[in-house]
DNA sequence: ATTATCTATAGATCTATAGATAATGC
DNA sequence: ATTATCTATAGATCTATAGATAATGC
């Protein structure tokens, strides 16, 4: 059955769409070509017209959840530096997160596996953690452009890290406890001195 | 050829050892059982009198690693608390680090894919975490043991997310920014005052 | 514990075809 | 409007691999 030009593309992206969201909720391995195909409500051979493999998908696929989550935060930043940063660690580190992964930050899923692999999935991934320090880097409070981008580092790794834990382990309480010891520590930008 | 009991066990121990570095080197899908058992010197076949399933060599490897990474901790921890602090985060942090996945944390490499999984995993998982943070908690500066643990597990979480973040990402000189914000940021367990 | 075997699965390739797009004719 | 061509897709198939089991040996 041919489709159109336009539905081919649209068709493409679909797929696109579905494996990133599958990648993030299962992992590289936990989903094939012909499951996201399925999911995409196409069929298994189709997939080489688009792509050029499971790899090019991996890298396109990462590459378009990055971008996603950059216009997030991007939105989020017009609210004003303090609101932002704020919003940003709390939706980050929001309880409810562990459920739904689908949806979730690709750093926070499957940046180990990123480490694992080579080629274009790293340049996209390198490139869109930039994006998304460029935007933090704004809204953390800091004497420099220098500090405040080092700040920004130290808070992306502190929340990556909470949320990589929490969900993790298998203790609801103690998945909670990290997330809140996060919020506490990069929610605010300041130095923790009350702690 | 038949072994003796103690000969089994070490076998055993051998398997577990083997793979509880592959795991961390190339991830739990990233190699399989017949190449483990190769790796240690034994025939496929063999695996099965030893653990029941692949996800059991998993959650005992894990368990292995895990105990290893406190028992490391625990020793640095001798030292007493402002130094062995900084001697953790700049060894957990080190730049070659990148090198030897293999002999390298469990929460740094595996974590995302524990996450995904069910079971005795997460339950190891869960209990050797928990493990290390009582070592760190002592390590920290603190006014109560509630605030010192709230900020081990802050600074567990940043030194988790800057090692892999910088592990993900294809460019060297991001790659170190990040382990050195780290540092900076969970090295000294002080306010980051000048930050 | 070894060796051989079974079974399921996954990535990738191949072929045919429906139907969209382009070229041609009236 | 008609004809020819192009191409995205479906469906079948191939090959490699991995977990697991069975048979065999000592």
């Amino acid at each position: 059955m041919r489709v159109s030009r336009d539905q081919a593309a649209e068709n493409r992206a679909r797929i696109i769409e579905v494996a990133s969201q599958q990648f993030r909720q299962k992992g590289f391995d936990g989903i094939g070509v012909a499951d996201v195909m399925k999911n995409a409500g196409l069929t298994h051979g189709g997939f080489y017209g688009h792509f050029a493999s499971k790899d090019d998908l991996i890298a396109q696929s990462c590459d378009a959840a990055m971008k996603r989550s950059a216009e997030k935060w991007s939105t989020i930043a017009q609210q004003g530096p303090e609101v932002a940063l704020a919003a940003i660690t709390s939706s980050y580190l929001a309880k409810n997160h562990k459920g739904d992964l689908a949806n979730s930050c690709t750093m926070a899923l499957l940046a180990p596996d990123i480490a694992r692999q080579r080629g274009a999935v790293q340049t996209r991934f390198t490139e869109g953690t930039k994006r998304l320090l460029e935007i933090l880097s704004d809204l953390v409070p800091g004497r420099s452009k220098a500090k405040k981008r080092q700040k920004a580092l130290a808070t992306m790794a502190g929340l990556i890290g909470a949320v990589v834990l929490s969900r993790a382990v298998d203790d609801p309480e103690f998945a909670d406890e990290i997330l809140d010891a996060g919020q506490a520590f990069f929610g605010s930008g300041k130095p923790a001195d009350e702690i």
